[in-house]
DNA sequence: ACGAACATACACCGATCGGTTTATTCGATC
DNA sequence: GATCGAATAAACCGATCGGTGTATGTTCGT
């Protein structure tokens, strides 16, 4: 046998490194010789390529969160767990491999909207905003839903700084979301405070 | 005559557009047509597709900047001078066709940083982060150099926000740029409290 | 009226694009 | 051991990729 994983598993695997890499333009001929499936075998699990950079996206998604998010049985304050996710993109964004959130770049690539891995892309940074909303909400913020949208902004721009090579100054997003959680009034002992 | 412009100059423009609008992996035929010049005139103006990329974009640089900084005769404060770009960005990011920023998105197709076009991105990004840090000078703000890099960053994520198509909350970038220069104690009377 | 310079359209190059088809091989079932 | 389904490699499809070569104007200065 090949691989334990089945022919479908390691396509997406292969597709989530190669559209991430490589970029989304990146042929189905490369696609299936890196992931050891024949193109026929391909085309009969996924109707065409745009499926293919669909449901690889989606497949990503769950193990892209668990890299980012905090383990839900972190006892951290939301102000920390929070600002973990910047931290933690802080250090990816340093490698050489790094290349922006996959979401965003493939969204950023395929420039239709509509495209399925476009609306995949959406829902996934959706979960990013509800993720930070439900922390804030926690932390008895005032406007949890702005406040959110605005922590996903600048995860993204930390994002986009890194993928334009900037000058590395590192820390400086992890900075800006305590200072806009400090405006908030989001403090650390802010959630003992409500729990008290 | 075809048109006023010259061949290099139809070149650029059609260039900046397409490879904004379709990406850069349009191909040359199509981008000679629309600019109405032979691709063999093409490849004596220019080495390569590469080279026309990296030049249009620098051609595209001045005229976006244009589009997005306040005149320098505009007698503003810094503050306001800084917000009135995220105001600008925010109204185009709301058309359909808003694909983020150019220098952004060029920099994530191309995946390589050292690729001529990636250095130009680059080059205009910082071009950037200076206007916010000379505007910051002048307000007087304490760290200029990390809160000019934390504006960019803001304004980066408001594009990346835009091109996943979001469900827009207009104004939340304008809304987290005024936090930042709050929390940072730039406000619009500490210019005249300085020239005072 | 002439030749030099240039820009054009267009064929061409090998490679690759997304996608289909064919022929072969392999492993499981009876 | 015969049979069938599934997976394979590879040819094949028309189209397009980045890039070049050629042959036909068109526009000049002189």
């Amino acid at each position: 046998m090949k691989s334990q994983a089945t022919s479908r598993e390691r396509l997406l695997e292969a597709a989530s490194e190669l559209f991430y890499r490589d970029g989304v333009s990146i042929g189905v001929d490369a696609l299936c010789k890196a992931a050891g499936v024949s193109k026929k075998s391909m085309y009969q699990l996924f109707r065409s390529k745009d499926e293919v950079i669909a449901e690889s996206l989606a497949a990503r998604g769950p193990y892209y969160n668990a890299l980012l998010l905090p383990s839900p049985d972190d006892e951290r304050s939301p102000r920390a767990r929070i600002l973990s996710v910047f931290e933690r993109e802080d250090e990816r964004a340093a490698d050489d491999d790094f290349f922006g959130c996959p979401f965003v770049s493939t969204a950023t690539e395929l420039k239709n909207p509509e495209h399925p891995g476009s609306v995949v892309a959406r829902h996934f940074k959706q979960a990013l905003t509800d993720f930070f909303r439900a922390e804030l909400v926690r932390a008895g913020a005032e406007d949890p839903d702005t406040l959110a949208v605005q922590l996903t902004m600048i995860f993204d721009g930390a994002s986009a700084r890194a993928v334009v090579r900037a000058q590395p100054l590192r820390g400086v997003g992890v900075q800006l979301a305590a200072t806009v959680l400090e405006a908030a009034g989001v403090r650390d002992e802010e959630l003992a405070a409500h729990a008290n």
